[in-house]
RNA sequence: GCCCCCAUCGUCUAGUGGACCAGGACACGGCCCUUUCAAGGCCUAAACUGGGGUUCGAAUCCCCAUGGGGGCACCA
């Protein structure tokens, strides 16, 4: 078989098998196998003529039988290969559809010559698009673990994407459900799931996709579902969140997230002790350090005398501050946010006070007032 | 090399002979909103691979070319 193999190599011939015992009578090949010799069980496909196939999305596909080979069909094992194997296995357990990668394209004459040999009823095939890569290089694979390229579900999740962004995901990707709305769950997909709405060309992955799926689906949940979602994932990060407390700061966060992993980075905050800030970051640009601690001071006063510590009692007073001193709200807010926060972007500035609390606010904006005054 | 499949904006797609100077979504750019970052709203830009046919009429049908993908194991 080797120098057979090297011969068609060199004939530039596909390598198929050369049909030795092709015709070799079955009083023959009993003798043999009786005599103990290794053997497989072959295919014998036609040697004219041509066969035509139907294929849900693409119709009718015809090859020349020349061009299938005698496939090996049971090993020497004596173990049934896929080919064998899974018309066998399809037949028995009544399938009706099959939808399978267009990977099996190739072999699809094949399994229905198989299938046609038994004489059983053949099922309706229907050969689905690959994924591609996202350069568009080559498939997706599963098998190609060693590649960067690869992803595993799994993966996926640990990433904090959500199973329903997930599935909408892919479902998309070579497939349409009828416009109205991209973002279906299981039930929307099975409801309005077509063959005809299938594409048979390979479709690119697109993970920018995902992450709009994600945000959206993100955004979709109530707060309690939310909440628990995030709740492994701030344990990843070492942090054991409050529930309760948790709550409260989701609906600030809910709409920044675009994979639930990005919590952590929004809601830390809040649940561990925030780094003195230096007076550069204390300082807006535009701005000296000492207008800056003016500004601070002024706004750490209204805090410690308003009545009430809410978005409702904080904002005004502080909004009428910021015209007074001349500056714009968001030059104020920022000194004040990143004086609380210890961070240059937050969630909402007022809302996110009302979580810290009020002692936890003011020690934050006396130690910013320490470090502008030694600047 | 051989066999098979596919071909609309950068990407995923709608479109099945006239309703298409081609619609939607993502990404991109701009505007609005705005305390940061988002979210949200509005708008712009962006495609029928090329060439032959068929037809009164082609994104839609046929052929060729080109391009892309898949397969060519005693794997699945």
């Amino acid at each position: 078989m080797k120098t057979v193999r090297e011969q068609q190599q060199k004939a530039k011939a596909p390598p198929r098998y050369d049909g030795t015992c092709r015709e070799l009578s079955r009083e023959e090949s009993d003798r043999r196998v009786a005599a103990g010799e290794p053997f497989v069980i072959r295919f014998k496909t036609p040697k004219d003529g041509s066969t035509t196939i139907r294929d849900e999305l693409r119709g009718d596909i015809t090859v020349e039988n020349t061009t299938i080979d005698d496939y090996i069909i049971v090993k020497t094992d004596g173990l049934a290969l896929y080919h064998l194997a899974a018309m066998v296995d399809d037949h028995e357990m009544g399938i009706t559809h099959v939808l399978r990668g267009s990977e099996w394209l190739g072999t699809f004459p094949l399994h229905a010559l198989i299938i046609r040999a038994f004489g059983w009823p053949e099922p309706k095939w229907c050969h689905l698009s690959v994924f591609l890569k996202p350069t568009g290089k080559g498939k997706m694979s599963k098998r190609d673990v060693t590649s960067e390229q690869s992803i595993y579900a799994l993966e996926l999740r640990e990433m904090g994407y959500l199973p329903e962004a997930i599935n909408s995901w892919t479902a998309l990707m070579g497939a349409s459900f009828g416009a109205e709305e991209e973002l279906l769950d299981l039930a929307g997909m099975t409801e309005r799931f077509k063959i005809a709405n299938l594409n048979p060309s390979p479709a690119r992955v697109n993970f920018e996709k995902l992450d709009d799926f994600n945000g959206k689906w993100i955004r979709r949940l109530d707060i309690t579902d939310l909440s628990g979602r995030l709740l492994p994932f701030f344990a990843k990060a070492g942090i054991q969140a409050d529930p309760a407390l948790l709550q409260r700061i989701v609906p600030l966060i809910q709409p920044r997230l675009v994979t639930l992993d990005d919590a952590v980075d929004f809601a830390g905050l809040f649940f561990r002790e925030v780094p003195a800030s230096p007076a550069e970051a204390l300082t807006p640009k535009g701005l000296t350090a000492a207008q800056a601690l003016g500004a601070l001071e002024a706004a750490h006063a209204l805090i410690r005398a308003s009545e009430g510590f809410t978005t409702e009692a904080l904002e005004p007073p502080l909004r009428a501050l910021a015209e007074t001193l001349g500056l714009k709200p968001g030059q104020l807010f920022g000194i004040i946010r990143q004086a609380v926060t210890g961070q240059p972007v937050s969630p909402p500035l007022f809302e996110s006070m009302e979580i810290i609390g009020r002692e936890v606010v003011v020690e934050r904006l006396e130690r910013a007032e320490a470090t502008l005054r030694g600047a």
